[in-house]
DNA sequence: AATTAGGACCCCG
DNA sequence: CGGGGTCCTAATT
């Protein structure tokens, strides 16, 4: 009866960004689209994250949020196309669009609205690399990674990009050493995925340098109550289930199409999609294996501790905490 | 076919 | 020892 949860939004979490302008035109495609369209070499070696087109390899949800920005650029000169997804009317259909040379003042107008761009990727990069880091229990800076936490890593970034297994390559690395591999390195362990993971890595070492410069840059956004909130301590501290699935429950932004509140008050919530929420679980625990069988047998030892039940009227996939304590 | 409930056993910090 | 992970059986939805 239920329909299942993907419907809300209307993009899957690997939509393509599009961004192009008469003088850059980048795509950026997720690898399970079929064709595997990578961003252009230059973008990858990048030690900055300063460029026009933007290949975002892991901010999921990117802007496909109907994000105002999208709109300014489509009206100026600059076009911004965004296509919802694979419909044929979309692209070739506007002759009458194409421009001419662009004005000076049009540059301008272009510039900004790039900037703007940047600044909002910039952000959004941080704030990936942030939840990230809070869900994987890892530092923001990869010379700072185990051996555990780049596998960790490459179980999220795998995860996240439906990339197969390619973190047995990786094993026994810790963090510095994966930074001092060349490209040439990572392609000589996955000859498929080496440069994608290499430019991943690179995203974080940036984002890490961008932090250490300026360290005040936390992002104020009220949606996010995230910073202070939560996550206790960095070092290994082995999390429980039950805190995990708070988490997870305190970040709807990121998690609500897998897990969500059906009455926050009560503590009731809902996993909408069980595969999904092992998976985090997984990785965060670092077991590959992880399922919803074994995920929920754990839940159910919480039953006679009292720390999780079913509510008084059972319903599937449904939990509740005991001490609703939010 | 998935989910639920619990028993049993094992591993690890 | 506690908290899970893994495997399994049986019942329920």
């Amino acid at each position: 009866m239920g329909s299942p949860g993907c419907e809300h939004t209307g993009f899957t979490s690997h939509s393509p960004l599009y961004i192009s302008h008469p003088h850059t035109e980048t795509r950026t495609a997720w690898l399970d689209d079929g064709e595997d369209i990578k961003p252009p070499r230059s973008l990858l070696g990048l030690p900055e994250l300063s460029l026009p087109g933007v290949y975002l390899p892991y901010c999921d949800r990117l802007y496909m949020e109907e994000n105002p920005w999208i709109l300014k650029m489509t009206e100026a000169p600059a076009s911004v196309t965004a296509p919802p997804s694979r419909s044929p009317e979309m692209n070739s259909a506007k002759p009458s669009e194409v421009p001419g040379p662009p004005s000076e003042m049009e540059g301008q107008v272009e510039e900004r609205c790039l900037e703007q761009v940047q600044t909002m990727v910039v952000g959004e990069v941080l704030k990936d690399v942030d939840t990230a880091c809070k869900l994987l229990n890892i530092a923001p800076d990869p010379l700072d990674w185990s051996c555990v936490h780049v596998q960790k890593w490459l179980l999220w970034t795998e995860h996240l990009h439906r990339l197969p297994q390619v973190s047995i390559m990786f094993q026994e690395l810790t963090g510095r050493e994966l930074c001092y591999m060349t490209e040439a390195d990572f392609r000589l362990r996955s000859s498929q995925f080496g440069d994608m993971l290499y430019a991943h890595l690179d995203i974080w070492r940036s984002t890490a340098a961008m932090k250490a410069r300026c360290p005040k840059e936390d992002d104020k956004s009220a949606d996010d109550d995230s910073w202070s909130e939560v996550i206790s301590n960095y070092p290994n501290q082995p999390i429980h289930l039950w805190q995990f699935l708070r988490e997870l429950l305190l970040k709807p932004h990121n998690y609500s199409r897998c897990i969500r509140w059906l009455n926050k008050e009560k503590g009731i919530f809902k996993i909408e999609d069980s595969a999904h929420v092992a998976r985090l679980w997984g990785i965060r625990k670092n077991r590959p294996a992880m399922n919803y069988d074994k995920l929920s047998r754990s839940i159910r030892q919480y039953y006679k501790k009292g720390i999780i039940r079913k509510p008084a009227v059972s319903r599937r996939l449904v939990y509740q905490f005991v001490n609703p304590v939010f």
